[in-house]
Formats: C-alpha cells, sequence, structure tokens
DNA sequence: CCTCTATATGTGCTGTTGCACATAGGTCGG
DNA sequence: CCGACCTATGTGCAACAGCACATATAGAGG
C-alpha cells in the first residue's frame, strides 16, 4: 500500500522510466523508501492499469529504447488524497540492537566487530548526506519542492549523526570493562 | 529470518509462554523488533520442531493454563552462531519523510496535522523509555544483561528525541512561509 | 445470568518483499 | 569477435507480515 504512493510522488515531479525510477530508489527517495526493480516494474504496469500513470516508448540512440511513465490526472489525484490519510511512524526493526538484549550469551569479540561495521557504514552515510545537501540543496532560494527534500535530507542527517555517535560511545562503554 | 532469533534472544533470560512473548514483542523488545502474536505462536511450533526449544504444560489457577517454552542447549548454541553473523543495517521507510518529496503536489495543512500527530507520537514513546530508565535502570551495578538492554534503550530514547526536535523544527519552518 | 475484560492459543487469507534468475540491445577494449 | 559492462525490462517463487476472525477459561461487576 506504499511503494505505489512512493512512486506517484517520484513522477509528481518528472516524467521517469522503469530503470530511472530503480536509481532514484537506489539513491534519493530511497533512504527513506527502498525498492528493488522487479518490484517497481510490477507496480508500473499495476498503476498503468489503474488508470493512474500512462507510458510512452521513447527511442533512445546508443542504448536500448525505454519506456517512460507519466502521471494522469487521477494519478495526481491519488496522489493528493493519499497524502490526506494518516501515517504511522515506521516500526524498528534492528538486529543489531535485538543482540544487545543478549549481551550474556552472545559472541562479544563478534559484537564489537559489528559495531565497527555499523559504525563505519554510518559515517559514510552521513558523507554521503551532507555531500548532497552541499551540493544540490546549498542556493539560498530553494523552490517548495526542494525544500520538502531538504527537510527529509536533514532528517536523514540527523538519522546517522545519531547512529554515529552511539556506535562510538557503546563501543567506548564496552571495551572498558 | 529474525523474528526466530528475537524470540531466542527473550528466551535466553528466561522461560516465557506464548502470550508472555506477545507481551514483551509489545513492550519491551518490541521496541526494536515488533511481532503479533499470531505471528509467534507460529515461530514457537516451528522452533520446537527444528528442536531450538522445549515446552512443558504449566496449571495455572483463576487462568486458562498455559504452555511455557525453554530453550536447548541447540536453541542457545544457534543463539550464539546467530550472533556472530553480520548484520545490515535496517532499511528506513517512512511514508512522512517520502511526502515531504511531493511538497508541491500533497495537502499541506494536512502534512501538518500529520507532523503534530507525529511529534505527539514520538514524545509518548520518549517519556516512556525515560520511565523505564528510571524504574528499572537506575541502579548503579546492573548485570551484564541489564546493562546491555540499557544500551539499546538508550538509542531508543536519542532516535526519539531526534525525531521530536526534527518534528517542531519542520513544523516551525513549514509555518513561517 | 450476562457481559466485559484478561488470559491463552490458534487458523486462514492476502498482500508485500526479497531474491534468484532470464533476456536483450548496445558500447568499448583487448 | 569475444567478454565485460551498462542500459532496460521483466518472471517465478518462497518467505514474511498484517489483519481479521475463531475459540476457550475464568474472574469481576451489574
Amino acid at each position: 500500500m506504499a511503494l505505489e504512493h512512493a512512486i506517484l510522488v517520484c513522477l509528481s515531479e518528472q516524467d521517469l522510466s522503469g530503470y530511472d525510477l530503480a536509481k532514484q530508489f537506489d539513491t534519493s527517495i530511497g533512504f527513506f523508501w527502498h525498492a528493488s526493480h522487479p518490484q517497481i516494474y510490477r507496480e508500473l504496469r499495476k498503476l498503468k492499469d489503474q488508470g493512474l500513470l500512462v507510458s510512452s516508448d521513447h527511442a533512445q540512440v546508443g542504448k536500448p529504447n525505454k519506456t517512460v511513465y507519466s502521471l494522469t490526472d487521477t494519478g495526481r489525484k491519488a496522489l493528493f488524497e493519499w497524502s490526506q490519510q494518516p501515517v504511522e511512524p515506521p516500526a524498528v526493526k534492528d538486529e543489531l540492537l535485538v543482540r544487545l538484549y543478549a549481551l550474556d550469551d552472545i559472541d562479544r569479540p563478534a559484537l564489537m566487530t559489528q559495531l565497527h561495521d555499523r559504525l563505519e557504514k554510518h559515517q559514510e552515510r552521513l558523507r554521503q548526506y551532507r555531500r548532497i545537501k552541499a551540493t544540490q540543496y546549498a542556493a539560498p532560494d530553494l523552490s517548495s519542492r526542494q525544500q520538502g527534500k531538504l527537510i527529509a535530507l536533514e532528517m536523514g542527517i540527523r538519522y546517522e549523526e545519531n547512529w554515529v555517535s552511539w556506535c562510538e560511545e557503546t563501543l567506548a562503554t564496552l571495551t572498558n570493562e
């Protein structure tokens, strides 16, 4: 009930092919809603059947042709109506935190390694987010749309900062024993 | 591939019935790995069939009888081996953040309401976590197990604090326009 | 006695998700 | 011309999750 809407969101900004969408779901919007390409192609067909999208074939030189999808008026209306529905906070599901619940019965050295890995991954994402912010959202007068994306990105940055500092402190705590 | 392990984690501390487990997955460990009771009962049978758990019937007065599950040596070994496997950071999937990507095409007043709701929910969870910390983890000398839980709870607290401040700032930003 | 609530344990169906695999056009380097 | 790699689009299947519904014991209150 939701990849559908994430696709409508992407297409509300610009027309895209399934392949382009898959790239967006690996980077940009994918930070807050991930999807694999088979999922996306299936969903596109479904949305087209429902009349929320239309497709048109585009010939390309040097690459295979592609099918580009656009929102219909019905699609844009569906997006607006979805945006009025209440949202629930997403459920957290994190194996690493679950493992801490059994600190006596797990492999402690392995846990330390996992904490290190996690730290590095979150540091890397944080660098990535900051790079995006600096390169794409540095202008003083952002469009409303860009501003929305920036606000979401700010959440991403804080989320990663939080993880980084928690990993560092947890590593320190678990070392001094 | 994971509810299984969350159950092993719970049972590594104490023997529990399906009903008790369901309560844990609504509160304690449920903050980091949620599951509904049908899922839990199904998983318990599977784990018993695999020999990771044994069950025993307990008669009760004033209540229906219950079936209590305990880890076997094989089960404890499986838990330990799982704890050695690397973990991936969980994928974020948040409709509210997705909506910000289409700030031009959504219902702005509705978004403000949703941000308010979110703020209140995260504030409530934050209060809950702080209450748990104050009542259950205030002692100066915690067992190793309790310390692990506290470290996870600290993450929960930071996570909620982060959401609260982000919601407040975002509401302020989107109001002043 | 009847209903409400809490304890306790399930079934069945449906919808997503994830993952492996399949296919095919086109560029570029060796 | 062969293999590696990027673009582009899919199929098929198994696992998982969510949700409504089903069932039964027992106390508490009207």
